[in-house]
RNA sequence: GCCGGAAUAGCUCAGCAGGUAGAGCAGCUGACUUGUAAUCAGAAGGUCGAGGGUUCGAUUCCUUUUUCCGGCACCA
């Protein structure tokens, strides 16, 4: 006798051996027709494992989380099944779940093109009519070895060789395709029913530009119909927002193939740069920083000492002069020593904070530039707090707690924490790594906030904190940082006098909380799709005359707004007000005023916002009161 | 840097089989004097990213190169 526990903590019994399957039938026919896999005491199996003993049971549905995984990861063998029907010489590697689908890489004697993606896809849909069943084999290493040798499957052997000894290799055919995997997966085919190839790229063998370039294509695989396609019309909703375009479309910059890489700002961009510049230094001198300002080109000897100049050199540009070799500082740490190094410091001068808004140039590999967001000339919101080991977790703490304060003031609530710790080769004293991890980590537990540990991702000269946002495609990007610094200060021979007059050399705390005000503002610009809130809107009013009659009424109200400090347009243009209105919101001006007979003879303007709701008239005085309440919020 | 794709008017894009280019919007000129997301008309605007080649002839084909886009790698 078998007996069952289900989630609900009821019990069923069978006198032998049954499959999942089976029990669910035995629960009810649409439950069995859900099912995609299941837990038994914890373990994922596929829906025809057979249960031998008493046994917890959960059931995998495609309304669980786990459901959606094993649909995506079948969705990957469904499509490396296609391309070996299609391209029998092709080789399979690998073809993981991704967040919202999943890849397959293979190699191939070509690249696959959209064409080809279209036959793919084709293909696997027919796969999918025919409703293969997708079964399950155990066998021993050297089996699966000799199997997929003898098929030709050479980076499957190489994968196989690598699955430690005592671990079980298993098998799935659906079809004449079978590949290696550990599962589970889907029944059939036939569960297959949402999905979609959507692009294809290269992409290295393991991961490493040393290696082979495979061929790798993407898809999307969902639960039915309709998630595909909300899925879908997200992405496509995701690309209106993309920084790229709405900079283009509201005039906020530009860049062009005589500078890669390198922003040209134009003004209502740079309006928002320096609304973002005033208020970051107001909020760094609220916290005790420094402001200073150091030299772009730099002679080569510092880099040398630094180390840049042996391990950074690609990525530095350099120029010369008579005689003389210069780099332009990728990065304002040593220029943030050698101002620390005049003059003798005492302990009682620690922490010392001292922050630039520095320019920094790095020639990055050009196929990683993007938008505004990754590029080779950028200006950090950067310091440098010198402080004893003491002082470490403190100055974290409150380094946390301000990056937090302008997040939020930017309107950015969902942040990912990641904690990197020391990397096989590195400097400094082991002791001196444990106090400086357990200091970050201690600091983050403090605020009770959620990281990712990311163990040996660390900097070869300390642990880090990188605070990362996501930008409107759910890539990630790293803004703030948090890095902890053994190296720097020792070589290039920072020192305090402690207590006891002993000379010390001080930890340095490297910290950006925007990372680059390029990067911000192109992840600004998605978050708000152009919109920004009014304290940051480049302009903030536009006001509209409805004919001619107006115009010096309206050309008072417009000064006396700008009197006032406000980012104020004027649009006397002899058009109608319908087209100046809809060129006005186009252009994501928060507050559009409207004059005409009605508002001259009361002394008033209409005001309308940029989502089209009519606020109604208003007195020059109403008006400032309104603005003024939503700038204090 | 690697793999693939793209580059045509200020912007968004046509131009699918080689015969020196089209549209809409914007801009300019004129008319209209307008009440909440596009008033009408007219003229103008491009060595089709750059260099080289094939051809009687290249925006179109080949090649080199630059930049951008999607991935990968990188992001001491």
């Amino acid at each position: 006798m078998i007996r069952i526990t289900l989630t609900d903590n009821s019990i069923k019994s069978f006198d032998k051996p049954i499959a999942v399957l089976e029990i669910a039938k035995d629960i009810s026919p649409s439950l069995a027709k859900a099912t995609l896999g299941a837990f038994v005491n914890g373990i994922e199996v596929d829906a025809t494992f057979i249960i031998n003993n008493d046994s917890n049971l959960k059931i995998i549905t495609d309304k669980d989380n786990e459901g959606l995984e094993i649909i995506r990861h079948s969705t990957a063998h469904l499509l490396a099944q296609a391309v070996k029907e299609l391209y029998p010489t092709a080789q399979v590697t690998i073809g993981p779940v991704i967040s919202d689908g999943f890849y397959y890489d293979f190699s191939y004697e070509r690249p696959f093109t959209p064409e080809d993606l279209i036959l793919i896809e084709r293909k696997m849909q027919q796969l999918v009519e025919q409703n293969l069943p997708i079964k399950r084999i155990e066998i021993t290493r050297n089996k699966a070895i000799e199997y997929f040798a003898s098929i030709g499957e050479n980076y499957k052997v190489q994968i196989i060789q690598q699955i430690p000894e005592d671990q079980t290799i298993s098998l799935y055919s659906q079809g004449n395709f079978t590949d290696l995997c550990r599962g589970p997966h889907v029944p059939s085919t036939g569960k297959l029913k949402a999905f979609k190839l959507t692009k294809v790229a290269g992409a290295y063998w393991r991961g490493d530009s040393n290696n082979e370039m495979l061929q790798r294509i993407y898809g999307t695989a969902w639960r039915n119909k309709d998630e595909l396609q909300n899925y879908l019309s997200m992405l496509e909703e995701a690309e209106k927002r993309d920084h790229r375009k709405i900079g283009k479309q509201l005039s906020l910059f530009h860049l062009q193939e005589e500078a890669p890489g390198m922003v040209f700002w134009h003004p209502k961009g740079w309006v928002m740069w320096q609304i973002i510049e005033q208020y970051m230094r107001q909020e760094i001198e609220k916290d005790g920083y420094k402001e200073i300002r150091t030299p772009l080109v730099v002679d080569r000897s510092l880099w040398e000492k630094s180390g840049h100049w042996q391990n950074y050199s690609e990525l530095m540009f350099t120029t010369h002069s008579e005689k003389r070799e210069y780099a332009i500082k990728p990065m304002n740490c040593p220029c943030h020593i050698l101002v620390f190094n005049q003059g003798l410091k005492s302990y009682r001068d620690l922490p010392l904070r001292l922050a630039e808004f520095g320019s920094c140039h790095r020639n990055e590999p050009s196929g990683g530039l993007h938008g505004i967001m990754r590029v080779r000339g950028f200006v950090q919101d950067d310091a440098h707090i010198f402080c004893t080991e003491e002082q470490m977790e403190e100055e974290a703490i409150k380094f946390i707690d301000l990056t937090y304060k302008i997040y939020k003031k930017f309107g950015f609530e969902d942040v990912i924490l990641k904690l990197s710790t020391r990397p096989a080769k590195r400097v400094g004293e082991d002791h001196l790594w444990d106090l400086a991890e357990e200091a970050l980590a201690k600091a983050l537990k403090n605020k009770g906030l959620e990281y990712i540990l990311q163990p040996g991702e660390g900097a070869f000269y300390g642990p880090k904190i990188e605070f990362t946002l996501k930008d409107c495609l759910g890539r990630e990007w790293q803004c703030g940082t948090l890095q902890l610094d053994f190296n720097l200060p020792e070589r290039l021979q920072a020192v305090y006098f402690d207590k006891d007059n002993s000379k010390k050399t001080p930890v340095m705390l490297h910290r950006a909380a925007l990372g680059s005000f390029e990067r911000f503002i192109g992840i600004l610009i998605e978050h708000y799709e152009g919109k920004f809130p009014l304290w940051l809107a480049p302009v903030q009013l536009v006001i509209l005359n409805i004919s001619e009659k107006q115009i010096d009424y309206t050309k008072q109200f417009y000064e006396n707004l700008k009197n006032n400090g406000f980012r104020c347009e004027i649009d006397l243009r002899n058009d109608k007000v319908g087209y100046k209105i809809r060129e006005a919101t186009l252009q994501k001006i928060p507050y559009l005023l409207i004059v005409g007979d009605k508002e001259v003879d009361t002394n008033t303007i209409t005001v309308r916002k940029r989502d089209g709701s009519d606020l109604g008239q208003m007195s020059e005085m109403q008006l400032n009161d309104l603005l003024q309440a939503e700038l204090n919020q």
